[in-house]
DNA sequence: AGTATAATAGTCAGTGCTGACTAAAAGAAG
DNA sequence: CTTCTTTTAGTCAGCACTGACTATTATACT
């Protein structure tokens, strides 16, 4: 999935070295992604190895050399495939919280409902955070991109408010078994 | 997380080795993780060499021999430490489908569309493989598990549920965008 | 002009995970 | 009773990722 990000906006936006890379995908992709900058240039020189992308060392000046990478034509090719590979990769999700469940008779069930409240807060607010980013980014894209950048927000949209519902089912089970 | 369900089990159903472990997730959470035997493995012997847990090396007969391990007394404060962690990580999804639809104009509107209906006719038939799997595991847990066990199934309906809905908006939005 | 702070551009060692492999014991098939 | 398959039990090399660190340049402040 980085290695589609960091080829993907090598050919939209042209050669760059990786803590440009890194900036753009900060500013455009923060609420989708979490890439760090190591893991850039990891991919960034195993890519180069593998050809899909060429690297220049660049000395402008005084300043220390820097690499500007560039897509190739071969990395093209990758880009491609690793789109259409995409496409075939099902939904499979891992909730690290179920094995809290799992156990839960371990904990005091008051510590538990706590934290779902806390949870429910939690959700409420990033819901509001989202479709604020989604009105901030659909003012300042090309027409042409919003109905794809309004599918990937509302996206994450329906999954934050499937947790937000699970976590007030949960709240009422766990309440209703409290009181029996 | 997978640390968690290694103590967890190992308290639970007592001393056992990695195999035994292996299968009692494969049987009890399938539809939850996705857990290699190569990785219990792993978590036994940094946990055994963290202290947690101890290893013993059992030869019963001309059987090769097997290490048993078992949770210590340390290793079951570090449960209970790391259940209480669990209880304040909080969700944030990332949909490596995002990335494909962020550079969805590399590709055919036509081809897209096709994968989405292959994923929504996958997704039905996940919710239903889930809804079946809850209704066994009901019957055959004891009373006092199935309020939490209802509650790690109603996740994933959750959001597999969440995750149709998407699908089915994906759809319409560009088949609207097609048309116009 | 000197110095603190922020922005820029990386490197590297260590962690977590797993595919591919090995190998003994048990059970099935002829 | 011998061969084949399955189950049991594990090892190991290698990949993806990132926290912590380094180092230079630009900017702001005094």
């Amino acid at each position: 999935m980085i290695p589609l990000y960091v080829l993907g906006l090598l050919q939209r936006y042209g050669p760059q070295h990786g803590y440009q890379l890194k900036k753009t995908i900060s500013e455009e992709l923060e609420d989708f992604t979490q890439i760090k900058l190591p893991t850039i240039y990891y991919h960034l020189e195993k890519m180069s190895a593998q050809g899909l992308i060429a690297g220049s060392s660049e000395k402008a000046g005084a300043r220390p050399e820097k690499t500007i990478y560039a897509i190739t034509q071969s990395g093209k090719v990758a880009f491609i495939d690793a789109l259409r590979e995409q496409l075939s990769t099902r939904y499979r999700p891992v909730f690290p919280s179920d094995a809290l469940f799992y156990f839960s008779e371990h904990l005091e069930a008051e510590e538990i409902l706590q934290s779902l409240q806390e949870q429910y807060a939690f959700l409420q607010q990033s819901l509001k955070t989202i479709e604020q980013h989604k009105r901030q980014t659909l003012a300042f894209i090309p027409e042409e991109a919003k109905p794809m950048v309004n599918i990937i927000f509302a996206h994450h949209e329906y999954h934050f408010r499937a947790e937000l519902e699970w976590v007030a089912y949960s709240l009422k089970q766990m309440k209703g078994e409290q009181e029996s």
